[in-house]
This record gives C-alpha cells, structure tokens and sequence, in this order.
DNA sequence: ACCTAAGGCGCG
DNA sequence: AAAGCGCGCCTTAGGT
C-alpha cells in the first residue's frame, strides 16, 4: 500500500478540495506520532505544538498526521470515511516506526483502535503491536471550550510520562497477600492495631450485578492500613476467587474480620457507598468517613471523579488495572495486586484532597456536614429499596398493552398491505414504496413507534406534511423527519391518525416504565435504585442504575431512576409502603428554588410575596392575565409556573414562544411573546441585577459559588464563541439555586434521619428527588414522624452550620396515603395533630 | 450478541 | 442580538 493516492475516490471526502490525500509531516523516523482528524491548519498546528512544547515533548521529534487525508469541512465525515483512510495510515505508521501515538478526538481513536467513544477510552493505554496507543480529546475541541482544557493538557501530560518512563511520585508499595492460616491471624492482629483503613473489594454478581443475587459474592478485599504507630501495611485477602484458599468458606472468614473493621475509626474508600453496600450485605457494618470520589468532584465538578484517572494525573503513575469483567478467570495474583493498588493509590488521593479540602473550609463543612453523612445514608436506602404493589403493576402492565393494542388495532386501518408500491403516476408525483431492510429486499415491519416505517407512512404515504428534521446524517443527507409530541400536536388537524398517534405514544412511554419494574421487582415486592452523590455539577443527587461497565460480571445492571416516576397515578400508584403495618409519606419544598432565588436575589417582591405567604405562581399568572389574584385558574398557575422558571434562567421570548406551545398549547405572537418577558421582569425588578451581577462574578473569577459555599467551575466563559460563553453565564445564573436548594433536601434528609434514630422511631427513607424526601413510616410512629420531618425541612440550622440567615420563609408540604400516587396532601394542622383513626378509615 | 449516536421524553 | 438549568433511560438504526 501506498502512502498516498492523489486520485483517491475511496471516500465522499475527496470531492471539492484542493488536495486529495495529504500525507503527514515530521521526521522520517519518529517514536512518536500525533493523529488527529484531519490534515491540520497551520493556526492548529501551531497551539498543538505550543501544549506539546509545554508537557516536555520537541514538536520537531514528532510526526503528525490524520485520521482522514482530505481535508473537507463541507462534509461531515463517518466512520465509513475514516476506515477508507486506514489503509494510507497504516503505511504511514509502517515506515515512521512510532513506539507511542496520540489519537486525537472521536476519529484518531476510531481510525487506531476501531473503538468509539472517546470520553470513555480516553487516557487509558491501548497496545497495538509494540506500540502503545493512548487516546484523549480532539485539539479543536480543547479550543472551543475552554471547559475541556484542563483534562485535554492532563492528558498530555499523561502521555508525556508514558513516553518518558518519568518515575512516578509514589512507588508501588509492598504488598501481602493474605493466603496462609498464619498471614490470616497476622491480618487479624494489623488490623487490631489500626486507626486508618483504605478499603475495596472487587466482586462478582451476574447476570444483574447487585449484592443480593445468588451468586453474589466477594472476589477479594483489600486495604492499605494505617497503624497506630504510622506504619503503612498494604493487604489484600483472596475471598471467592477459584484460587483462593478461602472459597469455600469465604463468608465465614470475612465474618471473623468484621468485627476488626468495624472497630476501625477511620475508614475510606473511593465510591465507597458500592463497598459498603456489599460489605453490609455479607454481615461487615463498614462505614465511609471520607470518600475520596466524593471529595474529588466536590473539589472540582468538572474533572474525571474515578481512580485511575485521578491517580495516574496526581502521582504519573502507569495505568493499572485488568479487564475487570473476567475477574474470576484472572490469575489470584494479579486480581490481589490490582485490589492492594486500588486501596494505596486511594489512600494518596486521600491524602492530598484532605489538605485540598482543609484549604477551603466551606467545602470542608459541605464535605463533613451534607456529602459524607448523606452517602452513609444513602447506603441503607439503596438497600431499602421502595414496596412495589405488584398487584397492581400488573393490572396497570396488562391494562396499558391491551390499550396500546386496541390503538394499534385503529391504526392499522390506514396501513395498506406490506411491501405496498405506488402506481406510476403517483411514483411520479415523489410516492415511495413501503420501506425495507437489510440488502433492500426485505420489507420492514410495522411500527408504529418512530421509526422507518412510520415515517414512511405518515409523511410519505399518508402524505403529512414535514415541518422538522433532525440533525443532517453523517453522509452529509437531510436528517429524519421529526416525529416529537410537539410536531404531532401541529398536525393533529391533518389526519385522523395523528391523535392516534399521540395517544399510543403517551401508552408506549408508560410501558417501558412497567416494563423496567416488572424486570427489576423482587421477591419481597421491592425495586432498587442507586443514587449518585457526585453525578451532577450541582450537588443534585442523580437516580439510576450503577454503571455496567465498573460492575464485573453484570450484563444488566439492576435499577431504575426514581426521580423520573411520571406523576401520573397509574405509575406513582405503583409504589408505596408496605402493607399493613407500614405508610408512605412525601415531603416537598414548596416552590423551593424560587424562594432561593428570592433569597439570592434580594428582590423586593419576590421576598416580600414569600414573607406574606403569597404564591408567585399565582400572583404572575394574575399579573401576566391582568385579573384579581383570587380568579387564577389552577391551569393558569401551572402555565405561570412553566413561564417563572423559564424567565428566572434566563430564557428569551422565542424559546418562551416554543415552549409556550409545547407544553400548554397556547400560541403566541413575537410581540405578545417580548411583551410577557418585559413585563414579568418588571414584576421583579431585582431579576435583572441579580443576573447580572451572576455574569461579572463568572467572567472575573471563572466559577460561582452557592450561598453554603459549592463552587462551580465555568472555565467554558473564557470560550472564544458567544454561544457557549452566553451557556456559562445561564449556568453561573442556575448552579447557586440549584446547588442551594438541593443541599437543603439533603440536610433535610440528614437530620430527619438524626431525629428518627434518637427517637427511635420506626421509619425508613426511601429516596430523595430532587427537592423532595419519600418516607415509610410505621403506622404507630406517624403522628410523632410528621412534626419532625415537617418542622426540620422548614427549620434547618443553616446559621449554626453555614453561617447563614435564610430570610425567606421555607414551606414544606407533606403527602400521606398508602400509595405514592394516592397520597393526600395534609393541612399544617392535620400533620401537627395527626388523627390515626381517621386517616386509617381514609386508607 | 454486542457497540454507538441521535431523537425523544420522563422528572425536578 | 440572543440565551432556561440539572439529570437518566428507552428506542431505532446502522455498525462490527
């Protein structure tokens, strides 16, 4: 193969541009070689070899070349294109020789390895052959977002040290392997003797992943120890590993440690909530007193939270680690030297980010007052889980299909026969044949969800009209006529099948929630979710399923997110308490990041309406409609509520336009549009200011800071594009209110939880979404748990604890009922003064 | 039998 | 001049 072919038509690339298949440039020779995605621009080349100049390596030693060998922005290129290009790479890293390559951005790693997914492969090494390949961003996009910079020259810098073999800042350290009777009692009298343990285990579950399947087990557990007399001893035991001289009474032995590890004051981990779970579930109460994941993305939001990333850019030292997916079938010794250098490399991030943390001593507080007391809390939820009423999931389930059906029962009415054709005539007017599939024989299926077919047959056949498409295809072709609610909605007076269409949607979605339940309920009618703490720049909490790809063994990883649940009493109905002993409670913020925004903001009548114990909602909506504030609809207050937080972020009179339609179906000229905005921020004359004031604080300081003292990195302001500077500054606007309100549902959660367990009494959390808190409380123990749920999230001690006068008046709104979706609402009075023997007749 | 991207939508 | 913010999951389509 040659280098390169000037007449090359391999690809759609070639057409259009000066030079068809520009070869790279550098040394004959080189060790090292940069790819990127296509023949650089001279204004590239050169911040390129400025960032290389600055990790330490010679622009001048190194060859640079592409992915792709034309260099087209008029066409997006494909994966296609770039596999055309490979032959033409190929030669050329044949003849340079190189010993370690930079795949730059999507197509360097794609054109290298034949791997997608850059933010997933980048900085980790990739052997091919003798040479060692390590991914990271693309240049461009380092450029354009000022945000990606930070982890663009780390990565550099990464890969500068592979080149280099610099000697890493920590050595690997002295390893004991825990496979003797005598090293076991030895173990026994370290860990008697310690202050400070950095743990991890490595397990094993399949096919779900979690620690309450059957085959659930502990592959092996390690630590780095800390003695009392300073000494560092760093262990590891082999538990369920086939190899392990304790398989099969790995249960009994870790039993005989538990009550060493527990005794131990301190006690970290990374992600160590994952740990402890599991170590909870096999008989060990471990704990986290100081999650170094934890402490990283509180310390910066924006930087990859996980071990190995944060180890190899703090100590250079070599990625290390194994396909953790084949755990079982590795060798004993390498699983226990991977588990030993987990818990050492964890126990120097630990180190570091504890002085980190000490330096900002209102990150500290967050650190020891909301983060590490919620994660320990959050250990005992997951594991909770929430009652599901199986009974009724599978009425709903089967009453949802047979609608669904009945649906698509009317559809098929409009559908012809498959494989239909047009006459000629109408072949000629643009009429398409039904669509196929595969080598173009084989006609596609019905169905009615977006897909090939329905758009065939809506826009094609039915002969709807087109009024969206999505993104342009990667060949450069128009992109899929758009089948969202909101086009639907703009055509339901074209055809009959339109509403139809609407109403299977709606049915569709809810399936796929019943679907997820069904898959995931146990044996004691319970779901699972996981919550993350670090997750969202925020500080929200996220809801989901763990990530696959950390969990050896698992193919499906059991979860679902509770805070998407739709509030439709069909699906909420679906969880709740137990019966007969047990009730659901829900505990809102009312309107709670409005009255932070009031309360960061200064503004007057925000402040003075909350003070007084008004309803915003209900006073812009009076004040947008121009009627007395007695005569606001609930549906105009819920249109007002859309229009509040819309304007508070700072949208503008189009996307108000848009959404305006979208969600209430209300149409709206420009003016009228302009006219609402103007006339809401008039309302709110402290708005604008605030806003303002939230632009400076971002472009002089490049972060915000919550009123208890988050911070929010927005390196993205110093973007040389209007469009993402105008995206920080909305974010400096939002991060505050949200970061705020959220650590008060998470405080919230911490002292309830406080309360019930002095107290004694007999309740469990559920979970947490967003600005609300989901109990099950025993029915003896609900009159005593209201008062103090209701009166802790209202009170919460923000001056003793963050120095903070919150002067809005904080409303929490409690639900009570057997069921999520059927839980009333309850008067002040009826939570202070709970009548049990109503309310049971009421159930 | 996997993988990724894009579109869309559930929630606050 | 123009600009809501923050998430996770499901489905389809087109790959390997």
């Amino acid at each position: 193969m040659t280098i390169r072919n000037p007449d090359c038509t391999a690809c759609k690339l070639h057409r259009g541009v000066e030079e068809v298949c520009e070869i790279g440039f550098g040394p004959k020779k080189a060790d090292i070689m940069v790819v990127g995605k296509m023949p650089n621009s001279s204004t590239y080349r050169a911040s390129l070899e400025a960032d290389l100049l600055e990790v330490g390596i010679d622009p001048a030693t190194v060859y640079f070349t592409s992915a792709l060998k034309c260099r087209n922005f008029d066409l997006n290129a494909s994966n296609v294109d770039i596999k055309a290009c490979r032959p033409y790479l190929d030669a050329e890293i044949e003849k340079v020789q190189p010993k370690w390559i930079l795949a730059t951005g999507n197509e360097g790693l794609f054109a290298l390895t034949g791997h997608s997914g850059i933010m997933k492969y980048r900085s980790r090494v990739i052997e091919r052959g003798d040479i060692s390949i390590i991914p990271t961003i693309s240049p461009a996009a380092a450029l354009r977002n000022p945000g990606q910079r930070g982890s663009w020259l780390t990565d550099l810098r990464f890969f500068a040290s592979q080149v280099f073999e610099k000697s890493a800042k920590i050595a690997k350290p002295e390893m004991v392997y825990i496979t003797t009777k005598k090293r076991f009692l030895w173990l026994k009298k370290i860990l008697a003797k310690t202050e400070l343990i950095s743990y991890d285990i490595e397990t094993y579950s399949t096919p779900m992943g979690d620690e309450f399947a059957d085959n659930a087990a502990i592959v092996s557990l390690s630590g780095t120890c800390v003695l009392r007399n300073g000494k560092v001893v760093v262990w590891c035991i082999p538990l369920f590993h086939p190899q392990s001289p304790f398989r099969s009474n790995w249960r009994q032995a870790l039993r005989q440690l538990a009550p060493l590890l527990e005794a131990i004051p301190k006690q970290i981990a990374h992600n160590g909530k994952y740990d402890a779970r599991w170590m909870r579930q096999f008989g060990v109460r471990m704990v986290v007193t100081f999650d170094t994941m934890l402490a990283c993305h509180l310390l910066d939001e924006n930087r990859a939270k996980g071990l190995k990333p944060q180890a190899t850019s703090r100590f250079g030292v070599a990625p290390w680690g194994v396909d953790t997916r084949n755990l079982l079938d590795m060798p004993i010794e390498e699983v226990m030297e991977y588990n030993c250098l987990d818990t050492f490399y964890t126990y120097h991030v630990y180190l570091e980010t504890k002085e980190e943390l000490k330096a900002q001593p209102r990150l500290l507080r967050i650190f020891i007052l909301i983060t590490t007391k919620a994660n320990n809390i959050l250990i005992d939820v997951e594991r909770h889980g929430v009652w599901t009423d199986r009974e009724r999931l599978q009425t709903q389930t089967a009453r949802t299909l047979a609608l669904r059906d009945e649906v698509d029962k009317q559809l098929m009415a409009w559908v012809p026969e498959v494989g239909w054709e047009p006459s000629p005539k109408k072949a000629k007017k643009g009429k398409t044949a039904w669509p196929t599939q595969g080598k173009g024989i084989k006609p596609v299926e019905v169905n009615f969800n977006p897909s090939n077919f329905a758009r065939w047959w809506i826009f094609d056949y039915l002969g709807l009209p087109i009024l969206e498409r999505g993104k342009d295809k990667p060949d450069g072709g128009p992109g899929d006529p758009s089948m969202k609610e909101a086009v639907l909605m703009e055509l339901k007076e074209s055809h009959e099948v339109v509403a139809l269409l609407l109403e299977r949607a709606r049915l569709q979605k809810m399936t796929t929630f019943f679907n997820a339940y069904n898959n995931i309920i146990d044996e004691a009618d319970r779901i699972r979710t996981t919550f993350k703490l670090a997750g969202t720049v925020t500080g929200r909490l996220s809801s989901g399923k763990a990530d696959a790809d950390k969990i050896p063994g698992a193919r499906d990883i059991r979860g679902v997110n509770l805070q998407q649940v739709p509030r439709d009493p069909a699906v909420r109905g679906l969880f709740g308490a137990p019966p007969p002993k047990y009730l659901f409670i829900e505990a809102d913020f009312s309107q709670v990041e409005l009255r932070v925004v009031a309360f960061i903001s200064r503004d007057p009548r925000m402040m003075y309406l909350y003070q007084t114990g008004q309803d915003i909602h209900r006073a812009t909506a009076a004040e947008t409609l121009g009627v007395p504030i007695d005569q606001v609809s609930k549906d105009d207050r819920k249109k007002a509520k859309a229009v509040n937080f819309g304007f508070v972020y700072g949208m503008g009179w189009k996307k108000f336009i848009q959404t305006a339609f979208e969600k209430y179906e209300l149409h709206f000229t420009e003016a009228e549009a302009m006219a609402i905005r103007k006339a809401f921020f008039r309302q709110f004359p402290g708005l604008l200011p605030w806003h303002a004031r939230q632009r400076r604080l971002v472009n002089e300081h490049m972060r915000v800071v919550s009123p208890l003292g988050r911070v929010r990195h927005l390196p993205d302001i110093l973007s040389g594009e209007q469009g993402v500077r105008g995206e920080a500054e909305r974010q400096a606007i939002n991060s505050p209110v949200q970061s705020f309100a959220s650590d008060m549902t998470q405080l919230s959660m911490i002292l309830i939880h406080e309360h019930f367990e002095k107290l004694g009494i007999k309740a469990h959390i559920l979970g947490s979404v967003h600005d609300a808190l989901l109990f099950e409380v025993h029915h003896k123990h609900v009159a005593r748990a209201m008062p103090i749920i209701k009166s802790t999230m209202e009170n919460l001690p923000l001056k003793r604890m963050f120095g903070i006068t919150l002067d809005v008046p904080i409303v929490a709104d409690l639900k009570l009922g057997t069921h999520w979706g059927d839980a009333t609402e309850l008067e002040e009075h009826e939570v202070y003064n709970y009548n049990p023997k109503k309310a049971l007749v009421n159930a």
